[in-house]
Parts: C-alpha cells; structure tokens; sequence
DNA sequence: ACGAATTAGTAAATCGTTTCACTAAATCGT
DNA sequence: ACGATTTAGTGAAACGATTTACTAATTCGT
C-alpha cells in the first residue's frame, strides 16, 4: 500500500519534466562523474579527453567517439567553478569605471568585452561613482572573486594588489601598472591647432573635474600648445567642471560662469563632448551661436558628437581600441606572469574631426 | 645554528613585502586552513565563528575574538570560488544586452548594478549584436559559470534554460519569464494626445527595427492612440528603421526615406529618442526646422534627449529603475525557488517629458 | 555523586574538476 | 620467450571552503 503513491508521484514528477507547458523543474546539470558512470570509465578518462589531454593519445578512438557522443547527449557542460578551483584559474577579470550610464565608459567597454570573449574570459564591472572607499571596497571583492586581473577604467589608481592592474587614461606612476593613455601633447595640439588657423585668439577654456584622470593632462597639452602658437591662454578665460553629475549640466553650468563673467572670448575648447554639449546651450542661451560667434571643440567623439546640432568638432579619443589594447595588456600579463618588463604605457593617437561646431573667426 | 639563517631569511622576506618600489611578489593569499593552524584551531571552529554560524554560539567570546583578530592580521578573505563551489550558489547572474554603447542599455544596466551591489551579487555583461546564435551561445557559458538567473535586456527569448529568467522589455510569452514592460497603451496615448494637443492631424511614425522587442507593441499603441484621437496613421507616414547600426543613423534614413517620397506631415513620432535625433538631422537638413516646421518626439528620454538641440520632447521610460526591477524579480525568483506564481508581467509607467523638439502647428 | 546537559571544539565528507602516480594487459624487439 | 614498451586506462589527492556528525571535558540539577 505503501509504495504505490510514491511511484505514481514519481511518475507524475517525470511528465512534468518533460511537459513544454511547465516551467522545467531543475534539471540539474550533469556531472563528469555522473557521465563517466554511464559509461562506465573513470573520470579521469573523462576528463582527458574532452580536454584533449597529451595523455589522451592512448585511449582509442572508439572510446573517445563514445565519451563525446554521451558528452553531447547528456548535455554535459563542465562546471566551471569547479575547474576554477582546481586549475586556479577564472577565465574572470574585474574592471573598475567611474559609473556606466554615460557613453564614456561604456564605449571602452564595447572594446573590452570583444576582446575579452575573444579570449575566453568574462568580466565582473562595478561603477565607484568616483567615491574612494567605493573603489577599496570593490578591488577586495575582486579578489575575493578570485578574478585574474583588475582593469581600471578612468580610475585613480588605489593601493597596489598583487594582481596584473591595467589602467586606461590613468595616469598613475604606480609601479608595475600599465596605463593605456592618449597622447595628450598631441591632442593639445590638434585642438589648439585648429581654432588657430581658423583665427581664433581668444580661447577660453573648460577643464575637466579634478577626480577625472585627464585633466591635468590634458590641461597641461592645451596651455603648451597655446604657449607655442604664441597666443597663451589667459586665466580669466579659464573655468572648470564641478560635481560627479555624468551629464552635460556641469559644462553648461561652466560656460555659464565664463559668460557672467564677461569673458571675451571666440572659441571654447571643452574638456570633453559631454560638457561641449552643455556649453553650446548656455553659448545659446545667452544668445550666442555655435559656431558662428563661437567656435566649441570636444573631447572624446562619443555617438552623440556626431548627431548632436551642431555637430561637434572634436579630438577623438579610439576609445573602443583602448578598451581593447587594455583588455590585451592585461590579459597578456595574466599569462606571462613575470611582472616586470611591461610597458608603463601604451599611448594611443588622437585625430582631430571636424564637423559643425568650430569656424572661422567672424571679421 | 641551524634555525639562524632561517630566521634570517623569514626577516628578509618580511622587509620585501613591505618594499614599495617593488612589485609585491604574489602574498598569496591566505586560506582559511592556514589561518586556522596559525590559530592551532580546526578549520572548523573558524568557519563556523567567521561565518557568524548558530553553532558558534558555544565558542567562547575570547576565542572568537583570537580567530577576528587573526584574520584581520593575516588579511584573511574566504575564496569565493570554493564558497560557490561547496554551497552550489555563485551570488553571480549574467545579463544579455543588445549592445553596449548606446545609452539604453548602459542605463538600464545603472539599475541592475546598483541593486544587485546592494544584494551582495555580481553581474556577467555579453552583447549579442541582435545575432540568435550568440544569444544561445552566450546562454551557455552562462550556465557553465553557474549564474544563478539571466536577465536579458531587450532580447527575445531563446529556448527556455532551466535557470529563473527575467526579460527586460522582452515581449515573450515564455512560460515562467517575468517581464518587466512599459505601458505602452499609456505611452503611445501620451504622445499622440500631445501631438494632437498640439493641432496635429498630420502624424508620421518611425518604427522600430524588426528585431527590437519593443517595436510591435510601440506601434500597435501608438495606432490605437491615433484611432482613438479620430486620426489615424497613414500608411504612407510610416517608416522603419532598419540595421544594426546604434547610432542615430538609421532614423536619419528613415527620415529621408519619408522625405523622398514627399510625405505630407506636422508631427514625426520617432520610435525612440536615438532616431529622433537622426531624424531631427535629415529634416534640417531638407531645410525644415525643428518644432517650428515639425514637431518630432521620441521615446526613452536618454541622457542626450535633454541636452541635444533642440531638446527633446520625450515619453520618458523609466529605464534606470526598470534595471533595478528586474534584477529585484530576479533575485526574488532566485530566492524563493518555487517558480510558479511569479507575475508573468510587471508594468511600469511612461511620462511625458515636452521639452522644445514639439510645438503647436502652424496656421 | 550520578547522569544529563552544556561547552569547546574536531574529523571527515562534500562540491566537480584536474592531474600525478600508478597498474594490468597486450604488443614488440630480438 | 623474455624484458621493455605501449596501450588503456584507474585511484586518490588536490583546490578552499562548508557542514554534518561526532567527542572529550566540564558544569549542572537533584
């Protein structure tokens, strides 16, 4: 009397695993051991061949034809945390942005992730929001994950780890961290470059914040080039974003106080699109035009330079390509784990495009 | 004489780990065996205390404080892999996007992050480029790396896994998905009534790309609004936007495309705000000014809506907090395993954002 | 003062792989 | 025909945690 319900619960149990109008009711992934049992072998064997093993050369083809057929029908996947932990190895590694939602990072993270999956490896991202015990905190819980490299996007660069750090547009003399970098001399010089030989004079200026990494290189670039087209920048033409707002409201709130305070000037050269963005409509607001009574350059040719009205001229940064080159660099310091002789940095070319928002000095 | 030299070279090691112009040589870290024989405790007892386990109850009070003291000291931190390993629970999900570097995504992942952060989870990121097999592909590393859900980001639902799923504007009636959707009767009713508002009887529609889970339902609503107001779309109004290209570059074909064939319109309503910023562009560019000559409206309210010129007029989505949704389902799902009775919809609402892309109609 | 309960732990199994060190049987060379 | 190779595998120990089921010593209740 006893056993029967049990079989008929059983029974019922199986229909519903194979019933399409049910949610399927854990299948539970097949184990090595379970698949080696129905074959009866040893997962040793098992595991030899699938992982192509060298020793695998002695076990007859007929045998191996028959652990992948079994393979492929019990759906059998290795567990991947599994192997991690025996192999020390997580195919993972952590990359480390400033917050996500605006088209800087995620950009270079386009180029990470091909990279990456390229290569086998997936990656864990968590934004700091520019809060320096957000980025401690989260550097601990990479290693905790065991991730095999740490990729720090427009990061300032903590306390070393003893795990492979590449940094990109870091500009961190950390020993032992690469940094992926544009060649900020040359962007300076593209960007000033250009409003002169346009006629421009008066320049203004909108440095970036001072937590973003590039700013003062990138400051340093614009303030040499000007030196050297002989028209040096002058300090009251000069303002600075403000605040960890990603959108374009610190640079129209920058261009706003250029204005109050009567700058003359015919050309504003931005610290990024995104504050271009922004000065373009305080310029506009205060009844000036883009580009016919200023001239506006951006940093960086994110999508929306292209499409923004007018469309920004701007010294692009690959950033995609530098997202790749430090999923590279890292991932070959991952392999090759000597530490030393790696390249402090790795510089990338700016260029400069020129679309709608610069022209040519009016009179 | 023998434990001198030893003595010695313990020393030295210890001043090199402690040297910051070298690179740290791999302090490997420390595992809870080791801590334990440090402790000439068991692993046990550790793990129990550490873990805060009800059994540890009977440790007393100066033991414990030895064990935290100790792994403060010898900065123990558990291995997550072993951890995941022993109790079957990774505390990881992966998260399928279309792509990564256009802004919808990108925000959508803020909420995700910072919810699941929140919950102690970390997140996989793949793109699948709207390719099916990739979408599979990527399922299945998912599944090797043992994430404990998926939640997929404006992608159709492939076969179903056995692991809880929930879709982000997904429109799949896969039994046992939750969908977080917007309401798009209540978002397409809020767009036309403005537009009609506004005077406009003349209403063109960009579509979505075929591909886009939002597409249809965007459509269908925006149609029934239309027959609602007493005006419905024309067939000759309407477009589609076509490729994968995340740039606004397909609304601005779109947009020639209904210019080409001479279509007669006050109102352009954009599938959302990425083409209406394409669109904006083909209409200036065939000498029609934005609202003055078209009002146009997109959808999304993305970071660049606001800031682009002229602004846009928007039905917002709430696509930050859709992120947090879904990973909040998601993990409620994951939590509480039994997968029935879990809303097969949850529903959030559009807004209307005016902002200058739309204006009365003249005359 | 005796058994029961509590205190303070520990040993060993387990999660799913990989891998090192074996072995038993068959084959080969001479 | 004998030892040496090769063939076709296997057993058991890792990896670093967690957890179940113990034990030995002490304290408690009566």
């Amino acid at each position: 009397m006893r056993h029967l319900p049990q079989r008929r619960a059983m029974m019922m149990k199986k229909d519903k695993s194979n019933e399409f109008s049910k949610v399927m009711t854990k299948p539970k992934a097949v184990s090595l051991k379970e698949l080696a049992a129905s074959l009866k072998l040893s997962p040793t064997t098992v595991s030899l061949v699938l992982n192509a093993a060298p020793t695998a050369g002695s076990i007859p083809v007929g045998t191996q034809d028959r652990i992948f057929e079994a393979a492929r029908n019990l759906k059998y996947r290795p567990n991947h945390i599994a192997r991690s932990l025996r192999a020390q190895r997580t195919h993972t590694i952590g990359v480390l942005i400033p917050e996500m939602s605006e088209g800087y990072s995620a950009t270079v993270l386009s180029g990470v992730e091909e990279k990456l999956l390229e290569e086998g490896y997936f990656y864990f991202v968590v934004s700091h929001w520019h809060r320096e015990e957000l980025i401690e905190h989260h550097s601990r819980f990479f290693v905790e994950r065991c991730v095999e490299g740490i990729l720090a996007v427009d990061t300032p660069q903590h306390h070393q780890t003893f795990l492979p750090v590449v940094s990109i547009s870091g500009h961190d003399e950390t020993k032992g961290v690469t940094n992926i970098v544009l060649n900020h001399e040359q962007a300076g010089l593209l960007a000033v470059e250009h409003l002169v030989k346009l006629g421009h004079k008066k320049i203004a200026v909108i440095k970036g914040q001072s937590f973003s990494s590039d700013t003062e290189a990138r400051w340093n670039a614009i303030r040499t080039a000007a030196a050297q087209c002989s028209i040096p920048i002058k300090e009251t033409l000069v303002s600075q974003l403000v605040g960890t707002n990603p959108t374009p409201e610190p640079g129209y709130v920058a261009a706003k106080e250029l204005l109050a305070a009567k700058a003359d000037f015919t050309a504003l050269l931005a610290f990024n699109d995104i504050s271009a963005i922004g000065a373009i409509r305080a310029l506009n607001e205060s009844g000036r035009r883009v580009p016919e009574d200023v001239s506006v350059i951006g940093f960086d040719d994110i999508y929306a330079a292209e499409f923004h009205n007018p469309s920004l001229t701007t010294i692009r940064q690959p950033l995609k390509e530098m997202g790749c080159l430090g999923a590279e660099y890292l991932l070959k310091r991952i392999r090759e784990n000597n530490d030393d002789d790696f390249p402090a940095d790795v510089t990338v070319e700016p260029e400069l495009v020129i679309r709608q928002s610069t022209a040519e000095v009016k009179n």
